[in-house]
This record gives C-alpha cells, sequence and structure tokens, in this order.
RNA sequence: GCUAGUGUAGCACAGUCGGUAGUGCAGCUGAUUCGUAAUCAGCAGGUCGUGUGUUCGAGUCACAUCACUAGCUCCA
C-alpha cells in the first residue's frame, strides 16, 4: 500500500505501523516520539491504512511534547503505585510545561515522598519497559478496573459515551485507561524531575474529595530540563512580589490583613501617571467621567442582583438579617451607581451613546487563600466604564473599547503577550448562577460572536467564565508562573438595564431598553502595576518611571551644576533626583543601577567645564558627555512618544 | 475555603542535642571631597510572626492563630 509520511510517497507492506513506514522512509531517528496519521496524534506503533498522511513528531512539535509529557504521567503514576500500591489513580493529562497526576492518597505526598517517587521513575526508565495499547469493549473495561481496585477510573469508562472506544496503556506491570497516545517505550524520558505536590478536587469541583496533585516535568535529555529550570529560574527573578517589594513599589502590613497592599511612594506614583493618561485618553474619546460612592444599601444590590449573585463576593457592613436598620456593602463593582447617572433624567436617542467611566475603587472579600501579591486583591481600582447604547450602536461602541484596550496594552507594552478569551456563560449551571434566561443568554452570545468574528479577534471560548448579567471579551495575561488572569475585559449585558428600569425615547416616540457595555481599558491598576514590573522586571519604561532620572554629581563642586540641571529637568515635568552624597562615583552609579533608574547623569569637572552631561542609559549604555539641552530635548520627546 | 510549604534586624541568610541571638548588605555617626559596578572606622538595630502549652530552661518541641508563597476552587 501506498501512503505519505512527511511528504514523501512511499510503499510499505500490510500491517505496517507508522514506525515501520518511517523506517521504510528512512525518517527515523531517535527524536522521533510520535506522530500524525491524518491530522490525528497517534503513537508510532499505530498501524497505517492506504492513501494516510502521516508526520513525525519530535520533542519539538508541540503535539511531540504533548505524548512525551503524558508518557511521564504514567511513569509517575506506575512508581506511585509501585510505592504506594492502595493510592487510587484518577488522571493524568500533560499540561503547558510538564504533567500531572491527581491521586487519592491517605497518605501526604511530602518532599521526601516525592523524591522517593522520583527515584522509582528513574528506574521504570531505566527499565526501558514497552508502551502498549489494547482495548477493551465497556463492560470488560469496567470489570478490569473493577478488579484492579479503581473506582475513579470506573468512573471515567461509565461516563464515557456508549459507543467510545475503551482504550488502555500497558507498560511492565502497570495498565492505565487512557486514550493516548503514548511513547514507544519509558526509555525516552531521559531527563524528569517532580516539582510540587498541591491538593486539587475530583472532577474541579469544591464539593468532591480533594486529590493530591503531583506535578512534574520531563525532557528527551538532561541539557532541555536544565535549560527549562535556568529559565523558570530567571522568570522568577522578575516575580512582581519579589521586585515590587524589593525596589519599595509596594508591601503588605499583617494588621492591615489580607489582599490589601500598601502602596509606597514609587508604586503610588506609577498608578498616578497612568490613571492620569487612561482618564486623558478616555475623555479623548468621548467619554464623561463619573464619581459615585464607594459603598450603597443593600436596596441597590438587591436591585442589580449582587445580593443574590455576588453576596460572598461582598463586604457587608451591618446584619442582614435585622430589617429594623439599614445595612449597607462596599461596592465589588461600579455598574449599579454609574446606572443612576443615567437614570438621573428622561434621556433621548439622542443622548446616545453614553460613554461613562469611572477610576473606581472596589472592594471584594475574596477567600483567604486567593490573593496574591497585586495580582488578586481585595481593594482595587479599575479604569472602569459603562457605555449605554442603542442597539445600532453596539457593534460599533464595542469596536470602539476594544480599540482602546488594545491601544493602551500596545503602549505599555503587554498586548504582545495578551491571549482574548470569549467568556460564556453554563447553560447546565446551577440556574443561581446566572441571571436571565436561556434565550436572553444565547441573543447576547450570538451577537457578541458576530462582533468578535466581524472585528477578527482571535479568541479562545470559556465556558462558564461568563459575568452574572452577561458575555464577556476578556483580555488575558500570563504571570511569571504561567498563571493567567484577566487583564481587561468587556462585556455586553441586556439584563441590567431591565432591572433598572433604563430606558431612552427614540424616534417614533417609544420607550426603548438601551444596551450596556461593561468595560475596562487599562483593568485593574495594581494588577496592570504587577504585570508591567515582571514584564519590564522592574526596569519600567522612562515615561512610567518613578524616577527617570538620577543626577549623579562627582564631588561637591559640581552640586549646583546638577540642581541647575535637575531644576531644569523639572520644570518640564521629569522626575529627577540628585545623589549629592560624598560617595564614590562607582558607588552611586551602583545604587542607580539597582534602583533601575532609565537615566543617570554623571557630572564632573569636564562636563560642568564643556556646559555638557554625561548620559549613561539603562537601555543604551553609555552615551558620553552630551549636551545639555539635547539630551533634555531627546527625554522630553521620549517620555510624550511614550516609547519602550 | 481546601492541600502543601515558609515565617529569625529594613533585605539576604546562619543558628548543632532545648541552655538565653549571629554574619553580610542597607541604616546612623565620624573620617574621606572622590571620574564609572561596593572608601575606611565605629555605632545602633531583634518580645525569633502572634498566643497558649510542655520544660528548671523554648528561635529550637506541641497546639492554636495570623501573614506570606505555590497549587486547587473562585475571580478583575
Amino acid at each position: 500500500m501506498n501512503i505519505k509520511i512527511n511528504d514523501k510517497l512511499i510503499s510499505c507492506a500490510d500491517g505496517a505501523t507508522v514506525y515501520d513506514a518511517a523506517k521504510e522512509a528512512e525518517l527515523i531517528s531517535r527524536e522521533v516520539i510520535a506522530a500524525t496519521l491524518n491530522g490525528k496524534t497517534v503513537a508510532l506503533t499505530t498501524p497505517v491504512a492506504e492513501g494516510d498522511e502521516c508526520k513525525l513528531l519530535t520533542f519539538a512539535d508541540p503535539e511531540g511534547k504533548h505524548v512525551f509529557r503524558h508518557t511521564g504521567s504514567h511513569i509517575l503514576a506506575q512508581a506511585v503505585k509501585r510505592l504506594y500500591p492502595d493510592v487510587k489513580l484518577t488522571i493524568g493529562p500533560a499540561i503547558d510545561e510538564g504533567f500531572y497526576y491527581d491521586f487519592d492518597s491517605d497518605t501526604a505526598f511530602s518532599a521526601d515522598v516525592l523524591s522517593k517517587i522520583e527515584d522509582e521513575m528513574k528506574k521504570i526508565v531505566k527499565e526501558n519497559l514497552k508502551i502498549e495499547r489494547f482495548e477493551l469493549p465497556r463492560a470488560e473495561a469496567i470489570a478490569f478496573m473493577q478488579e484492579k481496585n479503581e473506582p475513579y477510573k470506573v468512573q471515567l469508562i461509565e461516563e464515557l459515551p456508549q459507543d467510545a472506544v475503551i482504550s488502555f496503556y500497558r507498560q511492565g506491570e502497570f495498565t492505565d485507561l487512557c486514550a493516548g497516545p503514548h511513547l514507544f517505550s519509558t526509555g525516552a524520558v531521559k531527563a524528569l524531575k517532580l516539582t510540587q505536590c498541591t491538593g486539587a478536587y475530583w472532577k474541579g469541583d469544591q464539593k468532591n474529595k480533594q486529590l493530591q496533585r503531583v506535578y512534574g516535568i520531563a525532557y528527551p535529555s538532561k541539557d532541555e530540563m536544565k535549560e527549562f529550570l535556568a529559565a523558570q529560574e530567571e522568570a522568577r527573578k522578575r516575580d512582581h512580589n519579589k521586585i515590587g517589594r524589593e525596589l519599595e513599589y509596594f508591601t503588605t502590613v499583617d494588621s492591615i490583613g489580607q489582599g490589601l497592599p500598601v502602596m509606597l511612594p514609587k508604586g503610588a506614583k506609577v498608578i498616578q501617571i497612568l490613571q492620569r493618561w487612561i482618564e486623558d485618553e478616555e475623555a479623548k474619546r468621548g467619554c464623561q467621567l463619573t464619581k459615585t460612592p464607594l459603598m450603597a444599601k443593600s436596596d441597590l444590590y438587591k436591585i442589580s442582583g449582587h445580593w443574590d449573585h455576588y453576596l460572598d463576593g461582598m463586604f457587608v457592613l451591618g446584619d442582614p438579617a435585622d430589617e429594623t436598620k439599614e445595612c449597607f456593602a462596599l461596592r465589588p463593582m461600579t455598574c449599579p451607581f454609574q446606572y443612576q447617572v443615567y437614570l438621573n433624567k428622561k434621556r433621548s436617542y439622542r443622548d446616545l451613546p453614553m460613554r461613562l467611566t469611572e477610576t473606581s475603587t472596589l472592594f471584594r472579600n475574596e477567600d483567604s487563600g486567593e490573593m496574591h501579591g497585586l495580582i488578586r486583591v481585595r481593594q482595587f481600582t479599575i479604569s472602569e466604564g459603562h457605555y449605554i447604547l442603542r442597539p445600532d450602536q453596539l457593534e460599533e461602541e464595542f469596536r470602539g473599547c476594544l480599540e482602546l484596550a488594545k491601544y493602551v496594552l500596545d503602549t505599555v507594552g503587554m498586548l504582545e503577550n495578551c491571549t482574548f478569551r470569549f467568556s460564556q456563560w453554563d447553560p447546565a449551571n446551577p440556574k443561581n448562577k446566572y441571571e436571565g434566561t436561556a434565550e436572553q443568554w444565547e441573543e447576547a452570545q450570538r451577537i457578541m460572536g458576530e462582533i468578535l468574528d466581524n472585528l477578527g479577534v482571535e479568541y479562545t471560548i470559556g465556558i462558564d467564565e461568563a459575568a452574572f448579567y452577561g458575555p464577556k471579551l476578556d483580555i488575558q495575561y500570563k504571570n511569571v508562573f504561567g498563571k493567567e488572569d484577566t487583564i481587561v475585559t468587556i462585556q455586553i449585558d441586556m439584563l441590567l438595564a431591565e432591572k433598572f428600569g433604563m430606558e431612552y425615547t427614540d424616534q417614533n416616540d417609544e420607550k426603548v431598553r438601551p444596551y450596556i457595555i461593561h468595560r475596562t481599558s487599562l483593568g485593574c491598576y495594581e494588577r496592570t502595576l504587577a504585570y508591567l514590573l515582571e514584564r519590564y522586571a522592574g526596569a519600567l519604561p522612562m515615561w512610567m518611571a518613578p524616577t527617570q532620572i538620577k543626577v549623579l554629581p562627582i564631588g561637591n563642586e559640581q552640586t549646583d551644576y546638577a540642581r541647575a540641571f535637575a531644576a531644569k529637568c523639572e520644570a518640564l515635568g521629569m522626575r529627577v533626583e540628585v545623589d549629592e552624597r560624598n560617595e564614590k562615583i562607582g558607588y552611586k552609579i551602583r545604587e542607580a543601577q539597582l534602583q533601575k533608574v532609565p537615566y543617570m547623569i554623571i557630572i564632573g569637572a569636564n562636563e560642568v567645564a564643556e556646559g555638557k552631561v554625561a548620559v549613561r542609559s539603562r537601555r543604551d549604555g553609555d552615551l558620553g558627555a552630551v549636551d545639555m539641552d539635547k539630551f533634555i530635548s531627546d527625554a522630553v520627546l521620549e517620555i510624550a512618544e511614550k516609547r519602550r
């Protein structure tokens, strides 16, 4: 029969496998670990058929990595079963950077235990066990797993569709229910490491039993693993939680509480710079700034639905059960407050679109384990906005929101690392999570999907990620640990206008419900600052750096000249510091470098005599003696252009 | 909230078998007045996260609690 392999046409014997075919085509090598067969990832042991198209995969291919890591997770499970036969297996997939396996185990997998398991895994690799696939009919598959006393596996099989192919993979004495594919044998995993053990709920549901999740990494060579570990070590050095404290952007205080960071002068300064810029940008785009209270009576949240859907997330002041007294809550969102601006008087179609924005401080009572540096906090300030629209304005205004978000993310240098998620509701979710009817949701999501497609947004779909009142376009960003969070969100809401009785009079003198877009432009300032610190490893671009220029006079005689220079820069709005201490210039330079200041201006007798300044740029290195006014005009330009 | 880990000076870290607290940097004082990644000397700084307990004696052991970290769940 004839098949195509890596675009090479070959003929091979009946019953040949991908491996046989690759050998025939002289394409097999140590690096080949799996293949795609007509677009589907398969093991090398899969038989080929007439006309098949096949592409060989190595660890360099994403699918190849996936197969490799998945085998890693099986080796982990095998090692655990050898050492702890009573542990129950659940699931063990490959993930972005490695793999994990969830076990139901009574003994905690401490660091000691993990290293024991790791040693056993290395033995399994050394044994170079052949990995074989086989299938069983449903009833036999269930009986097989019952016999092995693996209740979770039994449950997984029972939940498979009736017509599903139920496959197993066997390596030595170990067999696991698995769709595969896998490596040819365990020996290919030349380097592996278990990285951590944490808790994880069965099926990701908090109500279920908590399992022990062991994370690991696996590589075809020790060098590749070392490289990865070194890169990860480097990434950790950018952790905002570390450098943000070291560089004195923020701190936390036990007696203030969790999720309530204190912004130090540098952090507060950067946020102020961003905030002023965003407010100006929004004004340029026809937004109107509002300022609404930080708290309200429960009555307001009862109208909005927060009381029913978001109560756990709110800080309530007073006793909700005591109906004789007023009960307040700090605001978790600005929507119901800002709607009051619209409701202030009767509105006409001519008033729309009405683009209301607010630099809005919010309070959310997150669970104690959720807080993380500046990324997840209990009090934060967002560049929030609510656009109240006629239906015919929805797409155009959505486009405006998206353009604004992209513009600001691009300007700060984050856009290239953003991904877009179309966050939808889950029709299967218990009713109390979402407002509105299925029809309303389908309608809102249909419209949003159309807009996204028209705008050419490349997005993934997130089921059950919607807000309780509508679908969202979430712009996602990853921190140094690879954990993703939302940085910007644009939401379409067709429900709350009705709840608040918002309407306008159209051209035919009829009352019509407006649409509402909830959106942020730069998102939450605290979170954005965190990502910026990580993105730039603490060396923020000139225009947003808390100190832009550090002037370092050499010796006392130069102090007056240095001060005059600093004053000239300050007069143009630049943030300048003069280091007047009697320290050696090398010492002053070192300190300024540790502070990651964009420009150091060194002033000695020579510069004073020539009317110049010696410039040392963080980005471009030593620029030598530069004319003072030339430096200043260049700096002004760099700031105005928001150069990175 | 759950699982695991961490908590000693502003920061980075030592602290043995339970015997009464150390180093470096930063800070302060003095000297040095200086040309490109750390000038010299001196001083000061800690209820060992907090509380309770065990003990003749606790940084060290036990329990509780708070905070920080990773992950889960949740979320901007």
